[in-house]
DNA sequence: ATTTATCATCGTAATATTGCAATATATAAA
DNA sequence: TTTATATATTGCAATATTACGATGATAAAT
């Protein structure tokens, strides 16, 4: 089907999910390490750094943003992505306690 | 496409992003979250508890098998499945560390 | 030996994701 | 105003994912 039956799972379980979605992809990846690599707030340079053309990045941008994982200011004709340090934070706090939280008590 | 180029994205990045495809399904993390809450290696009450069908939650099962997350062991004609602890620690440890390197220095 | 129970695999339908060309939009420069 | 530059959106093709019924394989129970 293609189709997550969100409706028989919580709302945590299909939090993390999402956030693990858009995180799910070589390119997303790479493009949060780029933007975190700059000094300053560098734009899409991104899509002459990764191999992938313009709208696709562009695309991609949207998914990360759709977490709030990075935020994009408008710069004139520009627009200046980076990342969203408070969500960044919040996601890897969220994440360890996952990880901590579900560990196996048997074999 | 629906095909990720995986050819020009780094071994990091390629391994960070197929860490993050298996986990990013519900019934993936409601499995781990089961797994992890009983006392015993509970095999497949798995299907009673999450309201999937048998084959699905197999091949759940089998994703999360993909990257030794977990691991099952055969018993008699059940199968008892637990966390992989060494597995579990290691991929934790490879998320904070992408979480701790790559963080913004702008904005 | 037959039946039953547990789990895996196969095949398939429905939907999602990835990527790009074409196009739209918006701002800056000329 | 026209042109160039930067980014977003749309539409589409190719592939991936999710889910399940049917079927297979295996082991315990009868």
């Amino acid at each position: 089907m293609g189709i997550t039956k969100t409706q028989i799972f919580n709302v945590d379980q299909n939090q993390m999910a999402t956030i693990f979605k858009v995180l799910a992809n070589p390119a997303r990846i790479a493009i949060l390490e780029y933007i975190s690599k700059q000094d300053a707030c560098i734009c899409n340079d991104i899509v002459d750094e990764i191999g992938l053309a313009q709208p696709t990045i562009s695309q991609h941008l949207k998914e990360l943003k759709s977490i709030n994982l990075i935020k994009g200011e408008i710069d004139g004709k520009k627009v200046c992505y980076c990342i969203n340090l408070d969500k960044w934070t919040d996601i890897q706090r969220i994440l360890n306690n996952f990880f901590n939280t579900t560990k196996s008590n048997c074999c």
